[in-house]
DNA sequence: TGACGTCTTGTACGCTGTCCAAGACAGGCT
DNA sequence: AGCCTGTCTTGGACAGCGTACAAGACGTCA
């Protein structure tokens, strides 16, 4: 079986699926491939390089069928994709984290979100921006609806929360105390787990309704097909 | 001069901006200090731990004093206040990455987050959701915009432009070609430098902007107090 | 047959985070 | 004064990492 470049890459994505991101290496994808880790750098580069190929080969398969008359059922099914996408692969996902946006390859996304942005009416001088900040939000949401906890495995779900409690008084937190059960486990920076086993599924299809309002908001009247 | 924890955490957090994130280690850590790297365990733990007091660390200082009767622009400056901290620290801030939400140690800010939305008159059953989106997609957002590019140094904008401007054609990118200009170098997927160089403060506002009228549409009328 | 690209093997270097045993030092108790 | 105990540092070690480098194997075409 001959090494290749959309072999490795396969093989990179399954292992770190089924190991962690932490695990994975150079060594050990070359050793999964029963192989020399040099002959990884043969094919795709170094490592920075063939998780830019991860990346790549990621975001493939994202983008749906344009849909210009009805942008916003569109970019809903991009955004959903996207984190669907992450869900299924958590791990690759936190490890490619916040540079699947920088990968330079995938800028087929660009084109679609521009067609799409600009057949809703957007005006010109705030395409790129409006670009940016969707993409950025969401990607940049998802990106830590997964993040790593720094707890280790070892404690109970029991254990975290108490100690969590412990740090929530009413004197100094007068306003979260008494909603703590409502934020314990679930806000971030209250979390012990990630978006893995808890996932923000009304979280973020509250953000989408606020961003997708908000680029309507900016679509001049005259542009406007209805009401 | 004896070592203890916070004196560690600063020198790591001023070595980190001196010499950039990937040059970070223990060791190099300990020989700034003139000191073992066990001598670093002793006080900190191991590396996750250092991060996490790190990211605790950068927290404070965030938090604007409360404006209960103003909650917006209380959240304008909660929100420019933190990225200010990632664009004085960039190299810190990515380090930290995602994981800025998820140390647990910033109670603080959730605290005061739920104290001014209440006091915006936001649902009860929208509070969790709405702290968890607005954080979520700012840090999120400034998370990739510092993010590494991946290109190495050595190679001219000239270059990138160029090479960028080949993978873009009429045929297949219509929308996106006659406004390569106004993209390239700016756009997430399309930039070889990152928020250091190119701040994108615009698209900030923007965002902040869109996310704001969000939480504001959704206080019911009678809690509103004016208009 | 031989030469030339393509691809793989094997080895090596300097680096990393972290563990472990042992030493230095200060303060309190007898 | 002498010692003990806890705090903190030293020094060395280990396994693993990314990757550079020289050399070998292989199929294809001349």
């Amino acid at each position: 079986m001959p090494l290749s470049r959309d072999l490795i890459v396969s093989a990179a994505i399954e292992l770190i699926n089924r190991d962690g991101s932490a695990e994975f290496s150079m060594r050990a994808l070359a050793n999964h491939l029963g192989v020399y880790p040099t002959a990884l750098y043969w094919h795709t580069g170094d490592r920075a390089e063939l998780l830019s190929a991860i990346g790549t080969r990621w975001m493939t398969g994202i983008v749906p069928p344009y849909r210009l008359d009805d942008w916003e059922t569109w970019a809903r099914e991009l955004a959903h994709n996207y984190r669907s996408a992450c869900h299924r692969e958590p791990n690759v996902a936190h490890l490619l984290g916040s540079h699947i946006l920088n990968d330079g390859g995938s800028v087929a996304i660009v084109e679609a979100m521009t067609a799409h942005l600009l057949a809703a009416g957007l005006p010109e001088e705030e395409l790129v921006h409006m670009y940016n900040a969707l993409t950025g939000s969401l990607v940049g949401f998802v990106d830590i609806e997964l993040a790593r906890p720094v707890s280790d495995d070892s404690r109970t779900d029991d254990m975290e929360r108490r100690d969590l409690r412990a740090r929530v008084n009413n004197d100094e937190h007068p306003n979260l105390s008494p909603r703590f059960d409502d934020f314990a486990g679930h806000a971030f920076s209250m979390r012990w787990t990630n978006g893995v086993t808890r996932p923000m599924d009304d979280t973020f299809e509250m953000l989408l309704d606020i961003l997708l309002s908000g680029v309507k908001s900016r679509i001049p009247a005259k542009a406007r097909k209805k009401s």
